[in-house]
DNA sequence: CACCAGTGTTGATAATATAGCACCGATAGG
DNA sequence: CCTATCGGTGCTATATTATCAACACTGGTG
């Protein structure tokens, strides 16, 4: 059924700014894998220095091989230096946490955030894997991006977050298809509690979405200004962004959100 | 002998910053594995975000996942902004390109460079893997490293970089013998062409090599007076760094290369 | 136009690495 | 001292993987 491969990356999920470092049996026991094919598997990562082991306290560590990994795709993609910009103005903006995340197979993949300078704001953990079904950026990918993603995710179990997550595929699907009548997707408290979340498509140059910017406002303090005023925003830092990557708006997407956007 | 997922995250090293999109052809042939299994490891890796392929040319490059895997080590083991600043001065005060690289497994990963100014200057490929036995860094991280780690090294095969890489075993002993008595280490065109390396170690907590900081000067270039300034300024970058890690210099290494620091 | 040398991809089968279990030594706490 | 963890290790059935061949497709060439 899946690979070892995929189950040896899978590991590095539940690897997170939070617990940073983890021990054998709990690595085993969140995975449900067993403690020897776990060994095996961070052994092996060992290997390639994916991970490192701590040679007092037997904990496993992402290792420096990611660093050299992303170097080599910074250098040759430069994403991160041509989001990390417009995410700063956009939080500027809006006063919100603003982050950016991109498809990275089965989820989406929180690459840059930029936090809300308030004191009450919602905190990303950095480098999270963020659910499709569960997220405005996941449904903004879904509704834009292509066709087949949407459906394996359909088909796909929908895993309850909150008791707000969307779970049911027709459900899902209603939601899919109203974010692509607007042009942005929102999301109220689907995959945390007291989190609000709007976001926009971010295009490839195929004018596919590859990925997502999204603003993070608390529920509580969602206006029916402060909504307008980040409709706005996020709509043009997407279309910036999209720019900076070189990908291309398609047109029929650029039409549906000009009012929007200049209305702003 | 060695599992799947060892050569599959082998793959991997084949992407550089010249070369940050590979076919599948290419990558089979490169690393000597049957296209299918390539093609299953790639499929596999792209599951999980770590490699992404291009949907119209169908080549292969690194995913959005390394870049999360990046920020979250990153965040965690904050090296790279602890390290970079030291390098800038390190290029500054010797005016030649500077570099620091982290054992992982089983090779050297180069994770932070700042290169010189001047129009000719070693140029290094971002995100390089270096081998241990040809390298400045990769001789100062087995003399003060790991005994373990030095003993697999001495007893693998010695790949011949250039004319002038040490290849037999008991010889690249004797250089690590006297690596370990002077406190740094020296290399010249044994990895490439008409290169000059001068490294120092970096010690982790435990008093144990985790990677080295290295100044590259062209050959033609080094002259006594440059070399003399070069060791001086790259253990005082060592030392530096190691400090900014958290590490600890071992009390003999401390007082071996005392005068050497002092002086420059 | 037919051909050729490439490419990425997909089956089938034989071989092999893997999963799962029980077990070990060590460590820490009650 | 006993219990409950921990990280790590052999073992064998089993499931996954490697290998080979063929496939459809592309672009260049005689």
């Amino acid at each position: 059924m899946s690979s070892t491969v995929v189950k040896a990356l899978m590991l590095l999920e539940h690897f997170s700014e939070d617990e940073p470092e983890l021990g054998l049996s709990e690595l085993a026991r969140r995975s449900g894998v067993d403690k020897a094919a776990v060994h095996r598997m961070l052994g092996a990562m060992a290997e390639t220095g994916l991970v490192e082991q701590q040679a007092d306290s037997r904990l496993y560590r992402l290792g420096a091989g990611v660093l050299r990994l992303a170097r080599v795709r910074e250098t040759a993609f430069p994403i991160s230096s041509v989001v990390q910009p417009i995410l700063d103005t956009l939080s500027a903006e809006t006063g919100e946490t603003a982050h950016a995340s991109l498809i990275s197979g089965r989820a989406l993949a929180n690459i840059a955030t930029c936090e809300s300078k308030k004191g009450s704001r919602v905190s990303l953990i950095a480098g999270e894997v963020l659910p499709y079904h569960s997220t405005a950026s996941g449904l903004a990918v879904l509704a834009f991006g292509d066709d087949a993603l949407l459906q394996r995710v359909l088909s796909s179990a929908l895993e309850a977050k909150t008791r707000f997550t969307v779970t049911d595929a027709s459900d899902l699907r209603s939601r899919v298809d109203s974010t692509q009548g607007i042009g942005f997707s929102e999301s109220d408290q689907t995959n945390e509690e007291d989190v609000h979340g709007i976001a926009a498509p971010i295009f490839d140059r195929t004018g596919s979405a590859c990925g997502a910017v999204s603003v993070s406002t608390p529920s509580h303090r969602m206006t029916e200004a402060q909504r307008n005023l980040t409709i706005g925003a996020v709509l043009r830092a997407g279309s910036a962004i999209t720019d900076g990557l070189g990908g291309r708006l398609p047109r029929s997407y650029a039409d549906l959100v000009a009012p929007l956007v200049t209305g702003a």
